[in-house]
RNA sequence: GCCGCUUUAGCUCAGUUGGUAGAGCAACUCACUUGUAAUGAGUAGGUCGCCAGUUCGAAUCUGGCAAGCGGCUCCA
């Protein structure tokens, strides 16, 4: 929940950071200016946000981005008036009756009610302290703290308008946001600013054009990742470095189709009740030439895929009902256990329209998912297995000190959860358990759980500073039950297994997408599509960059010999605008002495080295996945 | 899905009050044979997102749709 902030409580708001009370304070000065200009906006709430704030206003006029000079020069006015931010407690009437003369969250007295602050007075439980705040002529109810003047805020800037629905419920009205900034000084703001601009050019939705790693096509459909030669390289490294770990820790890999029949899903429980985040059922031909010849309309035909009347298949938006039909193919007995079936595995689903976003948000996505069907007992150490792994990957990316740990348990107030509540205790206390072994902070935070368990979920932020779910790890005792799965047991009696889902990248999509932005598309030698270029002089040594280019090739390595007509400054260029980690400058001094001139596009020109010696360096450098380069001894 | 913005060459962008399009880079060709971030000259490239409408005439005005972007909601 990136919007927790507006969750808070009273209590917590007043242990707000202290460039969280000025942001704060920085919304009430936008408020004034925004009713100087527009009066009659009703606002609803102005919490500090991460990066800013912002402010909900309902209003007739469309904000755009060309009235937010108007709006600057406004909140300038109110900075130089230098106001003080006075606290005025009230009790519950009179915070009322200010509300219904519209004195709140306005200049002046109106003739309207201020609609959101009599909702939210009426979400304040009672018994609670209310209080307004005052700066100037401009009241509003807030729980505060704010600095001491509205003079405080200089360095301040607004960023852009949004909408969102009124305490977050799209059954509510829809508001204007407008989001700013604010920071103590200027120097801190334009810093601020100039790191905006410099994420823009990580965004993994540019390097990805201009390095020719994937592409969206819309006659391929919105959402659907085409991977280009580059992009698939880096995929086939990834999937080459996790194989590698699955095989590692015992798992065993298999492969599935991208479709199944409804019924697996109505025996599983997505079908029909998670409909409406699948692509639509495809029903069997030949029913669907009857329902054609019956003159049937589109709805019988979904009625009937629901109620089971007409058979049909489903894109499969998970592969855990696969998996287990694989794992109740056989008879398990409990010293089989734990199977651990593993499969970079396909999946489809229908998310919203507007919530889709290059390769982090998408309709089909691989996930390197796979599922552990063990006993009760081996729960424990099978999930401190999984974030075992969890770990190694985003060590071996560099990104260990970039995520953060969610344990997503069950909202109890919720009933779309299934399944026992003891057995959800068991899993969450399991997980709780485990997560304790990883060492690193984590939440704990309810109704985030999956709807058939709760999950330790690895967070990640992108460029523009957005949550993303990665690896997760999930306990389930809900689908072995619902698929009747079983082993023998020591005692000679059928028992349940218990199952864990998890997929340490979560989708390759999604974490190439961060991985891109992470490197700024300078991928660690082992992971770029192209590991090294060899820029002949001139084409009098073509030959020899063609043999060293084999050798290096034979060996292994992603390479290219640049063969163009271009200055040696020129293919540098060329090379390190494609991130190319190594660079072998190739003439006559290098062709004598049987050297390569090697450059490193972050360590520049690293001088002339024996081939030999360099290749045993570049391939030691891949074999161990480093993050970092060898520095094959500083420039000899 | 909702609100707002955007859509002109492969990319980044110009395009005056409506008169059927332009630059830089990339691509291609030729010349140059090069020593650590851009050698020069030339050529080609566009149904101005799509579909309607207004108009003698639409990249430009109007409507619808689509896709992209920023939020919101959602995310098994």
């Amino acid at each position: 929940m990136s919007e927790a902030s507006s969750r808070k409580t009273l209590e917590e708001r007043h242990q707000m950071s202290d460039l969280e009370r000025l942001r704060h304070s920085c919304a009430h000065v936008l408020a004034t200016a925004i009713l100087r200009i527009w009066p009659e906006a009703q606002l609803a709430g102005g919490p500090p946000v991460e990066n800013g704030f912002y402010y909900d206003i309902d209003l007739e006029h469309r904000i755009t981005p060309e009235d937010f000079e108007r709006i600057e020069a406004e909140m300038k006015k109110e900075v130089k008036s230098n106001n003080r931010f006075e606290k005025q407690i009230v009790s519950r009437e009179e915070a009322i009756e200010l509300s219904k003369s519209g004195r709140l969250g306005a200049l002046a007295e109106r003739e309207v009610e201020s609609t959101f602050k009599l909702d939210l007075i009426d979400s304040i439980p009672e018994g609670e302290e209310l209080s307004i705040f005052k700066n100037g002529e401009f009241w509003d109810l807030c729980a505060g703290p704010h600095v001491g003047r509205t003079g405080n805020c200089k360095a301040f800037k607004v960023m852009s308008v949004a909408s969102a629905f009124y305490k977050g419920d799209a059954a509510n009205p829809q508001l204007q946001r407008v989001y700013g900034t604010c920071f103590p000084n200027k120097t801190q703001l334009n810093e601020h600013l100039e790191r905006l601009e410099e994420a823009k050019k990580r965004d993994h939705r540019k390097l990805g054009r201009e390095l020719g790693l994937f592409a969206i096509d819309e006659a391929v459909g919105q959402g659907l990742i085409l991977w280009k030669p580059k992009g698939a390289l880096v995929r086939r490294s990834l999937q080459d470095f996790i194989t590698g770990e699955l095989d590692r820790q015992g798992y065993s890999q298999v492969f599935t189709p991208h479709i199944g029949k409804l019924d697996l899903y109505r025996t599983s429980g997505h079908f029909p009740y998670y409909q409406e985040s699948q692509y639509a059922p495809i029903a069997e031909r030949d029913q669907l030439e009857k329902l054609a010849d019956e003159d049937a309309s589109c709805g019988e035909l979904m009625s009937g895929l629901d109620a089971g009347t007409i058979d049909g298949f489903l894109l499969k938006p998970m592969n855990c009902p696969h998996h287990i039909k694989i794992f109740a193919s056989d008879h398990h007995s409990y010293r089989d256990l734990p199977v651990r079936l593993a499969e970079f595995g396909t999946v489809y689903r229908w998310e919203q329209s507007g919530e889709l976003g290059g390769m982090t948000r998408v309709r089909g996505f691989t996930q390197d998912d796979a599922h552990i069907f063990c006993t009760p007992d081996q729960l424990l150490d099978e999930v401190e297995g999984c974030l075992e792994l969890v770990k190694i990957v985003l060590k071996t990316l560099g990104m260990d000190q970039d995520y953060r740990v969610r344990l997503s348990l069950r909202d109890p107030d919720s009933d779309k959860y299934v399944g026992d509540p003891a057995n959800w205790d068991k899993a969450e206390d399991a997980l709780r358990q485990a997560v304790k072994t990883l060492g690193v902070n984590y939440t704990e935070e309810e109704g985030e759980a999956a709807f058939y368990g709760p999950k330790i979920d690895f967070v990640v932020k992108d460029i523009i500073g957005r949550d993303w779910q990665l690896g997760t790890v999930q306990v389930d005792y809900n689908l072995p039950e619902r698929f009747d799965l079983s082993y023998v047991g020591s005692d000679n009696e059928k028992h349940r297994p218990v199952m864990v889902h998890r997929a340490p990248f979560g989708s390759l999509e999604r974490f190439t997408g961060l991985l891109i932005e992470h490197f700024e598309g300078k991928f660690p030698t082992w992971l770029a599509p192209e590991q090294v270029r060899i820029l002949p002089i001139s084409d009098r040594f073509t030959e020899h960059a063609q043999a060293l280019a084999e050798r290096l090739s034979n060996g292994g390595a992603r390479v290219k010999v640049d063969v163009s007509s271009d200055k040696v400054g020129a293919k540098i260029r060329l090379a390190r605008l494609d991130r190319v980690p190594y660079m072998l400058v190739l003439g006559e001094r290098e062709v004598e002495n049987g050297e390569v001139s090697v450059r490193h596009r972050d360590l520049d020109d690293l001088g002339c080295r024996p081939v030999d010696e360099f290749i045993d360096a570049f391939f030691e450098e891949i074999q161990e996945r480093r993050i970092k380069p060898v520095q094959n001894g500083e420039s000899a």
